[in-house]
DNA sequence: GTTTAGGATGTAACCGTTTTCAGAAGGGTG
DNA sequence: CACCCTTCTGAAAACGGTTACATCCTAAAC
């Protein structure tokens, strides 16, 4: 005849339990905190552990104690090389604290978004970790409802009642067109990326275009293109601007990418940079300093930014006071792109 | 005084039972298989989990129903544009198909591969896609053991009795050294990617090899170097190349980052690529032909081969009987920095 | 010697689902 | 009208952990 035996220990914590002769409250002890456990328990239980060849079950964990270890990112996409630093330097500073991370994709879609947003929170995250401030109203609304912590990142922007860190884009932007107007140029093309549901493509702009403003330069419209993400969008763009009859002798671009289809149309097209052209980039990415000529950018430490995002989540998360609006500096790297405008 | 209650209903599943006057059970049902409930029950239990502002609880759900409808992924960085690809087109068609990916970086040591297989396996993933053939005996040893589906992605063994998908990059390497030897190349030099803990490399390398060995051609060892996945490595390692008194009139590339960096380090040193110089390389990235001269390259293509994988698995899971070794076609794109060498 | 404090361990309820099983309701047949 | 199928629904037992609480034990304090 069968022994009750409730649950029975095939597998399992009970299977641990069982095998080391102790209840299954200590094996948990023994793997949550260690050192409520008397040491000479501690070492039967790991050997049972390594003899049953135990592996914790993290959603019965999860489920249980309510907490996963776990952070939620979403980005607009994994593939554009900016949010790919970010997510690697996130996952290794969160490996580094015993943290996981969940990591989804939007594809710039706000309602995706919010769905993986909602995806993530039913999976049990801590907290979210998200890409700018330009998000749908139903996932603040869904935050809040959930109490989720959440840090805005790749922004700055301290008025705000939540946390982010980030750089301050508009200033970047301010900077990046001061230094060709510094130069002599007064007539300065944009290429931008696309602004819609993209506010740190947005925000550059802005700052483009304060710093014309505030030097009473004029933007007339057809100097201003937006393109997509890549090489080939962005030659298209330089060869429309290059091709107009009253061109700019300087372009500053929403990033690298851009800038550098930029630099390749102009060659192309005959024109000679920085000689004849001006060309300012933005991201400051690994090979930005191998183009010939070099390109002039704005340094962003990306890494650096997605770290403190995962160590404002890990921190608050721990129950420590954090400051909640973080400022990651940037700054201008000249290069060989810019120079003061021929002619001049 | 408080009725029992058993188990309340402020929150879960139970909440919106409780709202929609109907059993757990049915709410279950709507949720997993709306066919099973009646089309009123259905729109009534519909409203109240709008109501209630229900997110279903993945770990309940992982813990009680023993299948996540989650992947996990271990690639060795995602910092890298094809891994970064991959992974991109992989979550796209596990989303299309109700799937979600769980992702992790091994930074190209087993030991960390083993580990975070480890943690995907107690994160309950229904199955793991891995980069190549190149594991810890202790993963073999996981998966059989806790019989956990896997599929290895970016190379083709169709002699392994597992499964994997990927071109064959031993071939292909073959066909891009090929290429140079047609045209009447004879002084090849080869600069690799490290090979260590990476299949795909050395299995480029061994093509290049071959390729030479075949036309009875030698190799002497100054002819080939390996090189991290940078610009800088690479360019380093063309300068060497390119100082030697007895220098190859043409390099192949274990990839296009290292060719890129060759075809820079060529320009930079006074030589005229393809006239000096012939190079090819090795993935076709994004940039490849907009450089110029436009790099002569192995075309692989990435997404298709990881959504691949995703597929394979997805079915297998399903019960369908699927193939298990899947080779994915590669293409030599022949550009303008291969030429026959001069003199000739 | 008795009391007490405190640490180590065990017991068992509970976390939020799914799912088996059984019961109820409804609709054809003979 | 009794019977048997279907189809739909509900009750309750898992799933594999955590943790509040109870218990036991030892050592220090009186």
């Amino acid at each position: 005849m069968d022994l009750p035996a409730a649950r029975s220990a095939k597998q399992g914590i009970r299977a641990v339990a069982a095998r080391a002769g102790v209840s299954t409250a200590s094996v948990s002890r023994a793997l949550n905190n260690p050192d409520a456990v008397s040491p000479s328990l501690r070492a039967r239980i790991a050997q049972a552990i390594e003899a049953v060849g135990y592996i914790p079950h993290a959603p019965a964990r999860i489920l249980s104690s309510r907490r996963s270890r776990t952070l939620g990112a979403i980005v607009p996409t994994i593939d554009n090389t900016m949010f790919a630093r970010g997510i690697a330097s996130l996952q290794k500073y969160l490996s580094s604290v015993g943290y996981m991370l969940f990591l989804t994709t939007s594809g710039y879609d706000l309602d995706v978004e919010l769905q993986q947003a909602r995806n993530l929170i039913g999976r049990g995250v801590d907290g979210l970790v998200l890409r700018g401030d330009c998000h749908h109203d139903g996932l603040r609304k869904l935050l809040a409802d959930n109490a989720v912590p959440f840090i805005n990142v790749g922004i700055y922007q301290p008025d705000r009642p939540y946390p982010c860190v980030g750089t301050n884009n508009e200033a970047a932007a301010h900077r990046a067109a001061m230094h060709v107007i510094e130069l002599g140029h007064r007539r300065i093309g944009i290429v931008s990326a696309l602004q819609r549901n993209n506010d740190r493509a947005s925000a550059r702009v802005a700052g483009f275009r304060r710093a014309l403003t505030e030097t009473g330069l004029t933007l007339p419209s057809q100097w201003h293109v937006e393109v997509p993400y890549t090489l080939d969008d962005a030659r298209e763009a330089a060869r429309y601007l290059l091709s107009l009859e009253d061109r700019p002798t300087a372009v500053v671009c929403g990033n690298d990418v851009i800038a550098y289809g930029v630099l390749l149309e102009a060659e192309r097209s005959g024109f000679s940079v920085p000689r004849d052209l001006s060309v300012v980039g933005f991201d400051d990415l690994d090979w930005s300093r191998h183009l010939r000529p070099s390109l002039t950018t704005i340094h962003v430490p990306t890494g650096e930014t997605w770290q403190r995002a995962g160590e404002y989540l890990v921190r608050s998360l721990a129950g420590e006071q954090t400051i909640m609006h973080h400022e990651v500096d940037y700054s201008l790297v000249v290069r060989e792109s810019t120079a003061p405008p021929s002619g001049t």
